[in-house]
DNA sequence: GCCCTTCTTTGGACCGTTCCAGATCTTTCC
DNA sequence: GGAAAGATCTGGAACGGTCCAAAGAAGGGC
């Protein structure tokens, strides 16, 4: 009991596969009858066309591949939900690899991505191997989204501008008096971006001196542990300019563990307004990084790109906007 | 410039395309220095299979559809690790719908699903429209994970045992010395499951007139709203079992609002162990649902009905274990 | 009524694999 | 040395669509 083909469909309603093909890929050539009988049969029948021989034929596969670099990020979901919103209207599926989830990232790139034949790739946040995005976008148009590398001759970059966060959120921590001010820096190109925008904004109001920096990395443990190197300090900060909100959940539990009240003793901020800084038991001042928006323009510029492969690779940054919580407050004395 | 085919590599090698077919599914019939010719030419020319001629002869396609409540849910990507890891092992990949992502989702699975013709279908959650499951099932090997609904015919389920957890966390609390105890309920029969453990075990222990059950929906917003209505009433509880870690901080938003201190005057229990009831600040008591396992569970289930697609559904529970952390104490004086 | 257009409709090649029946080459054995 | 038995290899027919060139039908003009 195969499922019907267009075959079946022709010889039900007393036509050609060809008309059948014609008015199911809806030809204004057909007269309204035999369009009417073509349709009838197909809903008898309940035929549905088989997406693997309308590839072969087309040469295309209407799919589009997506890497991410971490589904556990709820900043990525976000992302991937105004991609695919995007993707869908335009008669694009997705096709989904998590380079956390099952671990051969490189692998699924060169392998399950080119056997497939996808019509396009987009690059969701730092990826463990950028070798493996240099070779897929040599054959298939890709974007990356979200992160700003790797930069590539043929591929365009959306993602929000994080110097320009890391600004937003210092300078708002030095307008409430703040001058001892730490950084929890995240890792790879956005992780340095953010420092850069700290460091750069603190070095303007001569704070340069005041200004620390602790490595720590996008869980809510690097965040943690940091802050408790940061807090066991001689000098220590009256504020904390955290990467990802992540960080900043556990810089939270670093100071309450420590018997600093947030946000009198430590003033602290995070990073992508995700859910968690939304909720009300955290209530975090944060970045809003607009994901949902940076994934739908990823997704525009993917369908330009695959419109015309050839142009040249663009950069586009959004602005994030600062979104003042509960856990900045100007610091109790002057420091 | 097309992508290198199976004649290419043919010509290339001097065989024929049904010799490097051979050779590429790992026939031993055939002569080695063959097969080293094949192999290098295969190389030279970076060939890869297209997968839709091949999904089209084989008429299959090694590809299995996910149907995913929430994303946004940490415990269902969590399931969908274990999922993924299991199915890939096995040479299967994963195409994502997300209902929520994409509404459309009865669309979703009748056409895109079926159009593709995956091998396999694998719901995740409950799900808004069952009547699209129970259409799909009836053509493609079907498993029900997370969940016990929709009960269909020929469909696998395996969800973990929601009255146990109920159970267990309802017994932590009465064994710390709580007797008015409210449940936050959520919807669908996995709320119904949880609530009838909740009863069950207040009835047991002569309690039923201090259970209370509040209605609240998946959201922290939910159990928020349910925790306020429970603490303004005359009688209030000194405990609080929620459906969901999402409700439970909620719940503790609420009860910090309104002045009682965690686990000190509200003893809070959560359910599903997501990462958020892990986060230190938080610290959330709660019942561990075993997502991972779940999720390499239902694959294995899936791969067994792919073998054998006529057999019987079944049910299979997973039992899940009681996660003590900081949000339950006994109650401060006797009720 | 006939020829020329313009619409509609159709047969068949093609997309890149797999798979089967049979062809061809090697061995083995007497 | 020849035949039978294996071991290898190959051509061609699927798989289920799309698309193009050409056939057939219908309408228009003289």
């Amino acid at each position: 009991m195969r499922p019907p083909t267009i075959r079946d469909v022709a010889e039900r309603a007393g036509v050609s596969k060809s008309l059948v093909s014609l008015v199911l890929r809806g030809s204004q050539q057909v007269r309204p009858e035999k369009r009417r009988a073509v349709l009838a049969a197909v809903e008898e029948l309940g035929y549905r066309p088989n997406a693997a021989a309308r590839s072969l034929s087309e040469r295309r596969t209407r799919t589009v591949g997506v890497l991410l670099n971490d589904l556990r990020n709820p900043w990525f979901v976000e992302l991937l939900d105004g991609l695919n919103s995007e993707l869908y209207a335009s008669g694009l599926r997705t096709l989904l690899a998590d380079g956390r989830l099952n671990r051969r990232l490189g692998e699924d790139l060169t392998h399950t991505f080119t056997e497939l034949r996808v019509d396009g790739l987009i690059a969701v946040g730092t990826l463990p191997d950028p070798a493996a995005v240099r070779t897929a976008a040599a054959r298939v148009p890709t974007v990356v989204a979200g992160t700003r590398e790797p930069v590539l001759p043929h591929v365009d970059i959306v993602a929000g501008d994080d110097e320009l966060g890391a600004r937003l959120a210092t300078e708002h921590l030095i307008g409430l008096g703040h001058r001892h001010i730490a950084h929890i820096a995240g890792q790879g190109v956005v992780g340095a971006l953010r420092r850069r925008g700290f460091e750069a904004v603190m070095r303007e109001h001569g704070l340069s001196a005041s200004a620390t920096v602790e490595q720590g990395d996008l869980t809510e443990e690097g965040g943690y542990r940091a802050t408790v190197r940061l807090l066991g300090a001689p000098h220590r900060p009256t504020a904390v300019f955290a990467f990802n909100d992540m960080a900043g959940v556990g810089a939270l539990s670093a100071a309450e563990e420590l018997g600093l009240r947030v946000p009198g003793d430590l003033a602290l901020v995070g990073y992508d307004n995700t859910y968690l800084a939304r909720l009300r038991h955290l209530w975090l001042t944060t970045v809003d990084n607009a994901g949902h928006d940076i994934g739908r323009r990823a997704a525009r510029r993917l369908l330009d790109r695959i419109a015309d492969p050839a142009r040249p690779g663009e950069v586009a940054l959004t602005a994030p906007v600062l979104e003042v919580r509960g856990t900045t407050a100007p610091p109790r004395s002057a420091d």
